[in-house]
RNA sequence: GGGCCGUUAGCUCAGUCGGUAGAGCAGCUGGCUUUUAACCAGUUGGUCGUUGGUUCGAAUCCAACACGGCCCA
């Protein structure tokens, strides 16, 4: 960096700080990195937290630890700081006597939010609360910016999410939540790995946006000189390998979708995709009700989950129904001898605020009046299954009735969290199916896929048997870390430019 | 895209009927050698989101816009 311009609009607390670094400047290299720590907060809490004053008086192992000064009380030639590192916090006791008077003048200057170096020993105070009581004290980064107040802290949701960092600092629970997240991205691969599945990495940047009913981002590849959509799903990518002998495959990545942004919808976005050969969509229910309960006990310690005042029981058998079940269940007014009279269900879906368009068959209708009157119903575990052929184009037909697919959609909490499949495996019927997608997209349907003619190539080989399922690791997540915005459980949620 | 709510000091928030901009914390000065939101005394700090309008006078009333939140689509 060039020497940096300073803003028009500094306030006075960072002029204030700036003069504390111009002074170390002067005075030596004001950002060393030749500090080293041998423990971290939580080791000398595990190591000596339950020993009484008197038995750490005896010890004599010294201890160098480092990290954020979060709170500093001075009372005159004495004072306590407490230092904020990866594992937590622990207090420092810094006396004049111990680190010499010139050095203890200067840690009177330092601020909150500055980065120190501490070595010593550890005690306890009279009250009990374990301390490092210094021999020497180092001053390794100087913060400009003055943290947010120590006691109602940081609120302002706004702020937080554009400068997560210092949500990081100063919301301990922020953090909590994104340990937890990366426990559950663990978990998973584990649950998948110990199962012989291959983790692979599929194209992010397509020349068809395929695999899910989305509009795709577009971005130019300049060497090509040709247009590339960031993928929506990777779907067609892991059926191709699954051709290719991979009989078992996940993949853990981003999606990206343009659409707008709410408290479900981040236009970049995680995925878990899974494929196995010669195994079908009820196989797979069976695998994601295991792995949610698995997961859910592993990270929770229970199988009773609470989320926004309801609480959630993952230890009974998860629910399920098929999609005019649901519709029936929640609409108990409807007339179910017409549940296939496609005027009857255009008049029913318009009653309820459902899109209804010319050429939207049955199938679509019972899925406008589902999403529209079921889905946010669904808070227990629940499998909702024989979704329409219609709108499941990627999905093999039911033996006993190709109007629907074996296919499933696992909801909680009012929320798709997973969809899955029988995979639709005669490259006939696919290349058929795409081609009434891209009608539909001829049409203006813009979230209508494309004509995918390497995968319809890669089917004719042949695909096995084959079940697939996607599940919404950010839905998932927000679930177990009692979350109600997914901007909760992204580190960096897309926000609008700041103004 | 629509509705509602919000935007005041670094942070958290008050601000009455339209009449000189307030508090706590943080900061600064002084005191204090085991504090726990340390304490005691003093004190600095403001583009009231932006732009217009109404008015003798606007943080306050009106309009548009920006950003955020919640709900709906």
């Amino acid at each position: 960096m060039n020497e940096p311009q300073k803003p028009q609009d500094e306030n006075f607390l960072i002029a204030q700080r700036r003069e504390k670094l111009d002074k170390l400047r002067a005075a030596g290299n004001a950002y060393p990195n030749d500090f080293r720590r041998n423990a971290c907060a939580a080791d000398l809490h595990g190591m000596y937290g339950a020993r009484s004053a008197e038995s750490l008086d005896a010890e004599t192992s010294t201890f160098a630890i480092a990290g954020r000064m979060m709170a500093k009380r001075v009372m005159g030639k004495a004072s306590f700081a407490q230092l904020q590192d990866l594992s937590g916090r622990i207090q420092a006791f810094v006396q004049q006597d111990a680190v010499g008077a010139e050095v203890y003048t200067d840690f009177k200057t330092w601020d909150v939010g500055d980065i120190v170096g501490v070595e010593g020993r550890v005690m306890k105070t009279k009250t009990g609360e374990l301390s490092l009581r210094a021999t020497k004290v180092r001053l390794l980064v100087k913060s400009l910016r003055p943290l947010p107040e120590k006691w109602a802290g940081l609120t302002d949701t706004e702020v937080r999410y554009r400068q997560r960092y210092l949500d990081l600092i100063v919301n301990p629970d922020v953090r909590k939540a994104f340990e937890r997240r990366a426990q559950i991205t663990r978990f998973v691969r584990d649950f998948f790995d110990t199962l012989g599945f291959i983790e692979v990495e599929t194209p992010m940047m397509q020349p068809l946006a395929g695999g899910a009913a989305a509009k795709p981002f577009v971005t130019h590849h300049n060497a090509l000189d040709r247009d590339l959509y960031l993928r929506v799903a990777p779907e067609l990518y892991l059926k191709r390998l699954v051709v290719g002998g991979f009989e078992k495959v996940y993949e853990l990545n981003r999606n990206f979708r343009n659409e707008g942004l709410s408290t479900r919808h981040n236009p970049e976005f995680t995925m878990l995709e899974f494929y196995q050969a010669y195994a079908d969509f009820e196989d797979f229910m069976d695998l994601i009700e295991t792995l949610v309960r698995d997961l859910t006990e592993t990270v929770t310690g229970g199988t009773v989950v609470r989320y926004q005042d309801r609480e959630y029981d993952f230890g009974k058998p998860f629910a399920r129904l098929t999609l005019v079940e649901a519709v029936q269940r929640y609409n108990p007014q409807i007339d179910a001898n017409r549940l296939y009279d496609r005027a009857y269900l255009a008049e029913y879906a318009r009653k309820v605020g459902g899109d209804v368009k010319p050429d939207y068959g049955v199938g679509k209708l019972q899925l406008e009046i589902f999403e529209k009157t079921a889905e946010s119903s669904l808070h227990d575990p629940t499998f909702v299954t024989e979704y329409p052929t219609e709108v499941s184009p990627l999905a093999r037909r039911n033996d006993e009735n190709p109007e629907v697919t074996d296919r499933f959609e696992f909801f909680l909490g009012g929320r798709e969290i997973a969809n899955g499949f029988s995979e639709l495996n005669d490259a006939d019927d696919q290349a058929a199916r795409f081609r009434a997608q891209a009608d539909r997209k001829a049409a203006g349907d813009d979230e209508a896929m494309v004509y995918d003619a390497d995968y319809i190539r890669a089917l004719e080989y042949g695909l096995p048997p084959t079940a697939g399922a996607g599940i919404g690791m950010d839905r998932l997540v927000m679930f177990l870390t009692d979350s109600a915005s997914i901007r909760d459980v992204l580190l960096f949620p897309q926000m609008r430019p700041e103004a």
